[in-house]
This record gives structure tokens, sequence and C-alpha cells, in this order.
DNA sequence: TATTGTTATACTCTATAACTATA
DNA sequence: TATAGTTATAGAGTATAACAATA
């Protein structure tokens, strides 16, 4: 265990700069962490299961994705993408369909029901907790703006 | 994909007010949607799963936490907690003690062993993502202000 | 009676390895 | 050879229901 504790100073050690990032981040992964809670409730209201949500939520409506990107961005296993698509596809909310360019290649779509079902899970999901609606507009407001800066980098 | 659409704007007129909440709830989901997939290599590095991490992070060492506790922060089962401690104990990692003040009651702790792996799990997810440090000094300040203001509350 | 935690069960999620079919 | 996706397999995560111990 000596190279774990040896493994944590070096981390201490090459990130002393940056606190107010490091704050932030900390900030930000407790926030997340306090509202990790809400999304289950909501996938079990529409039967899905959350990984099932990521997967609807990763499709948008006439913007068909190829099933190595959705492992890519969902950070796992292809094997494990057909999985999801499988039981998807078998509740008719997904479909695959060749490639035209590359015929190994199988890209998936929304169904109409799949649509209408990611269009009710945005939904749901929409509503911002009520710490956040809490907060003083001008506070929102500022967010909002410093928020767009960090994603569009 | 007409219905989709219909779902779409239906949102948008029932949920007018509080604009920038909902704007700033939006951005937060999809800024932690794009680093969700920074966890899991993190948690097999350290021979963890995505869960196990969870856990090890919610047991603070020194404060002991019951299993119903556990259970209610990650928003699961009971059951489900039986399984993730019997794997972490079962590792040398956290240990279950009957509640001297209600016996039905396990209270979890960490193991020296457990404690150094958090430790290290802690620093690991420490480092801010690369778009937060890019940011200016003084949004990264604000940043902080506001999101401490909303942890508060 | 109600609550804490466990067990049994069933299903989903997930990765690894071996495979097919394309490129 | 390399890549996209599948299958088989094994283990982990998850909820439900039934249960034991305790309150």
């Amino acid at each position: 265990m000596t190279s774990t504790i040896d493994e944590v100073n070096y981390t201490v050690r090459v990130k002393p700069s940056n606190p107010d990032a490091c704050a932030a981040w900390q900030l930000l992964v407790r926030f997340f962490f306090t509202h990790r809670a809400t999304l289950p409730p909501i996938a079990a209201e529409l039967e899905l299961s959350p990984a099932q949500c990521h997967v609807l939520h990763l499709i948008e409506p006439g913007r068909p994705i190829p099933m190595r990107e959705l492992a890519e961005t969902l950070a796992c296993d292809a094997s494990n993408v057909t999985g999801l698509v499988d039981r998807l596809e078998s509740r008719g909310l997904v479909h695959r369909r060749p490639s035209p360019e590359d015929r190994r290649v199988r890209v998936l779509g929304l169904t109409p029901t799949g649509s209408r079902l990611r269009a009710t899970l945005v939904a749901r999901m929409a509503a911002p907790p009520q710490t956040l609606a809490r907060l003083s507009v001008e506070d929102q407001r500022t967010l909002v703006r410093i928020l767009r800066r960090l994603l569009e980098s």
C-alpha cells in the first residue's frame, strides 16, 4: 500500500495550481451526487432502466448514430451496447439499420414510439431541482453564462 | 415525428416560468453527462466497480453509517446494499458492526485498508477536467461562489 | 405492528474472449 | 490486418417478495 500513498502525494504535488478549478469541480461532483438519485425513479416511471435512459437520450430524433459511437460516448464495451439495443429494439423503441457507406456499421435510430418516449423522458428530466430554482435570477444567469463557456470549449 | 414535436412544445408551454433555472439545469446535466465516463476507468484502476466507489466515497473515515442510511442516499433497495457491502467486506475494505442503541441496525465503517483505498479514490477524482481548468480564474471563483450557495440551501 | 437487514430469485448491466462479416 | 458488431459466459448491480430479529 506504500505505492498507494505515494500516488496520493504525487497527485497532490503535481496539481497544487488551480485551486479554484479543483474547488469548483468538487462542488460540481457533490451537487451531482446529491441529485444522482433522481434518475432511477424517472426511469422506473417510464419502465426503463437508467442505462436505457442514457441510450434513448443519446439517440436524437432525426440523427441516427452508429453503435460504435454510442459505445464510445457511454464509455462501455461494444457488446454491452448490443444488449442494450436488443432490449430497446424488442420494445419497438429503436431500430438498427445498415450503413450505406460501410456495411459493417449499424446505425441506430428512434422509432415513432421511441421518439415519443424520449420526449417524455427529456421533459421529465428538464425540471430543475428546487435548490437551483431557489437561486437568485442573477446567479442563475451567471451560472448559465459560465456553463455555456465551459461547454463550448 | 409530429407527435414528438407536439410533446416538446407542450413541455415548453407548461414550464415557461424559471427559464434560467431550467437552462442552468440542462447545462449542468450536459456537463455531467460529458464527464460521466471518467469514473469507470478510475474504478477499474482501483479494481472497484463504480457502485463500490460510491459506497466507499459515502463511508467517511471515522464516521460510521447505518446500512439503511446508505440505501437511502444511494436511492436503492436495502437488499442491494447487503450485496454491495458483502463484496467490500470480503475484500477487507469495510466492516459491519451492530449498533449499540438499536440491535437491528448494522453500522458500516472503513478498515485501515479501506480508508487508504478511499483516499486514493478521492485523490484520483479530485482532478478537475481540462474544460474547467481552462476557464478564467474569475469565472472559476464565481462558479465556486454560486455552487456553495447552491449546496448550502 | 413497524423497521432493519438478509435471503432467494429474476432480470439488467457490464466486461472478456472468441467469432463473423466486412474493410 | 484491422474494425463493427454479435454471441457466450461470468460476475456485479438492481428490485421484489418472503423472512428473522428487534423495536
